[in-house]
DNA sequence: CGGCAAGTTGAGCCAGGTCAACTCCGGTGG
DNA sequence: CCACCGGAGTTGACCTGGCTCAACTTGCCG
C-alpha cells in the first residue's frame, strides 16, 4: 500500500507544476522527500540565517521572490541573485563561507529539503536529476548573463534588460507585453548596481520615448518591443538614447 | 577483458587530478566517455562556433582559460565568465539563443564530451555525478559573486577582488602570497566592467600604496593580506581608497 | 631589427552617484 | 471616516569616479 503524497505536497506549485522536481517523483520517492522537508512562508524582509541554512541547506521556491544580498562593509547593499518559484538552491558547504544573505523580498513560500533525502532522490529518479541540474544551469546561466548585464551596460540599457528578464520569468504569459515587475524600486536599484534615483529617471525616460507604459508600479506595458530589445542590446548607435539631433542622423546613416 | 583507459585521456587533468570528473569512473565507464569525446587545443583567440557546439555542446577544460564572450551591438564587449581547469560546461540547447561566444584567453585544452555518453556516466556513476554537480553549483556561486562585485563595488575594489579570485582559483597554490594572473589586461578590463586604463591606474595605486607588488605583468605579490582583503569587501571607511587627511582621521575614529 | 598590439600616462568631460526636499501611498488608531 | 505616520518613490541641483581620446612606451613575434 502505497501512502498518499503528504497533504503539503498537494497544493505545492512544485509538486503540480509540469517540469517542476516533485512532478517526476513516483509516490514512495514523493513520501521520501516530502517526509524530509518543511514547507515555511516568509514575509518580506525575513531572512533565512545560517543555523537553519546548516540544518536545511537545501531549498526550493514555491512562490514568491527570494534574494541572495551581499553587504559591503561600509554600508552599500547589493542583490546578487533573485530565485522565484521552481529554483533549488543548494547551499551545501556555503553557509559559513560568508556567500550573502537570503532575504524574502515579498511573501515566499518555500520548501526545505532533507539534503539526504534530495540525495536519494536524485541518484534514484533520472527525471528528477535531470530537473535539478537544468534548473541550476539555467541558474548559472542567469547569473551570467546578469554579470554581463552589470559590466558595461548603462542604466537605461540594464533597466531594459530587466524588463526583458522579468517578461522571460513569468510563470504564466512569458511572451505578452505586459510584464509584472516582481520586487520593489529599491531592491531592483540593488539588483542592477544603481541608485533609485537613476531607475526612476530610466524608467520615466523609456516612457516618455514611448517605449514602454507603466500601468502601475508594478505592471510595465511594453509598447515597442524591437526598440527596447535594441536598447538591451546595447545599439547606441540607433536613436535609443538620449534623443538628440546627432544621433538621429547618425541611425539614418545605418 | 578491460581496456586500458583512451590514451589521450592519461595525461589530462581531468582523468588524473584528485576530485575532477574522470577520476570518479571505473575502467568501462572511462571508455565510455574516453570514445565519445574528442580532446583539442585552442589557441588564444580561438572561438568555439555554434555548429561545434550543437554537435559538442558538453565540454571539459583541462588546462588554460576559456571565456564566454557577450558582444553588444556597438562594439562594447564583456567577458561575461571565465572557466578554467576543471570546469565543466553544458551548452546544451543554449547555443541557438544568443547566450555569447567562447574564446580561448590563452592555449587552452578542451575534451569536447559526447552529450549521450556524459549523461549515461553521470546516471550510472554518482560519484562523477557529485563532482558534475558540485562543479556546476561553483560556477553558479562564482557568477553571482562576480555579478556582486560589478554591481556596487569601485574599480580599485574590483580588482581587489579579482586578485582574491585568482588566488583562490589557482590549482596548486591557493592560499600563496604570489598569485598569478592568468589574463591580459584587456580581458580583465572586459571582465571587470572596466577601461583597461582604469585597471593599470588602479594596479598603480594598489602598488604605490605598499598593498601589493607587481613581479611581472602576470605576477602579483600580495604584501598587505588584509588591507587588500578590506578594500575587496568594499570597507571605503578605513583608510583604503584615496588617502586623504580627511579619511584618515575618520578611520581613527572607529 | 622592425612592426604591431598591449599597456601606460595625461587631460578633459559626462553618466550616474549623492544629498536634500518633496510627494505618494498603505496602514493604524482615535 | 479622517488624521497621521513612515517608508517608498520621485524630482532637482550638484559633484566626481571612471570613461574617452590621444600620445607615448613597452614587449612580443616573425
Amino acid at each position: 500500500m502505497v501512502p498518499d503524497p503528504p497533504r503539503k505536497c498537494q497544493k505545492c506549485s512544485i509538486y503540480s507544476d509540469a517540469g517542476a522536481l516533485c512532478d517526476h517523483l513516483d509516490q514512495a520517492q514523493l513520501e521520501t522527500l516530502g517526509n524530509g522537508s518543511r514547507t515555511s512562508i516568509m514575509k518580506r524582509g525575513n531572512t533565512i540565517t545560517g543555523e537553519e541554512l546548516l540544518i536545511w541547506p537545501i531549498l526550493a521556491i514555491s512562490a514568491g521572490v527570494l534574494s541572495l544580498q551581499h553587504l559591503l562593509e561600509d554600508g552599500r547593499k547589493t542583490i546578487a541573485a533573485l530565485f522565484m518559484q521552481g529554483d533549488i538552491l543548494d547551499m551545501r558547504g556555503v553557509s559559513r563561507k560568508h556567500r550573502g544573505h537570503l532575504i524574502a523580498l515579498d511573501t515566499t513560500h518555500i520548501c526545505r529539503l532533507s539534503p539526504d533525502a534530495f540525495e536519494a532522490v536524485v541518484e534514484q529518479n533520472n527525471g528528477a536529476q535531470k530537473v535539478a541540474w537544468n534548473n541550476l544551469r539555467s541558474q548559472t546561466y542567469r547569473a551570467m548573463d546578469h554579470a554581463a548585464d552589470l559590466a558595461k551596460k548603462q542604466a537605461q540599457e540594464k533597466l531594459a534588460s530587466f524588463i526583458f528578464e522579468c517578461r522571460r520569468r513569468q510563470i504564466d504569459r512569458p511572451t505578452d507585453e505586459i510584464v509584472e515587475i516582481p520586487i520593489r524600486r529599491i531592491d531592483l536599484a540593488d539588483y542592477l548596481g544603481m541608485q533609485p534615483e537613476t531607475v526612476s529617471r530610466c524608467f520615466k525616460e523609456l516612457e516618455s520615448k514611448g517605449i514602454v507604459g507603466l500601468r502601475s508600479i508594478s505592471r510595465v506595458k511594453i509598447l515597442n518591443a524591437p526598440r527596447l530589445r535594441r536598447i538591451a542590446n546595447g545599439d547606441r548607435h540607433s536613436e535609443n538614447l538620449r534623443p538628440t539631433p546627432a544621433n538621429k542622423e547618425t541611425a539614418a546613416g545605418f
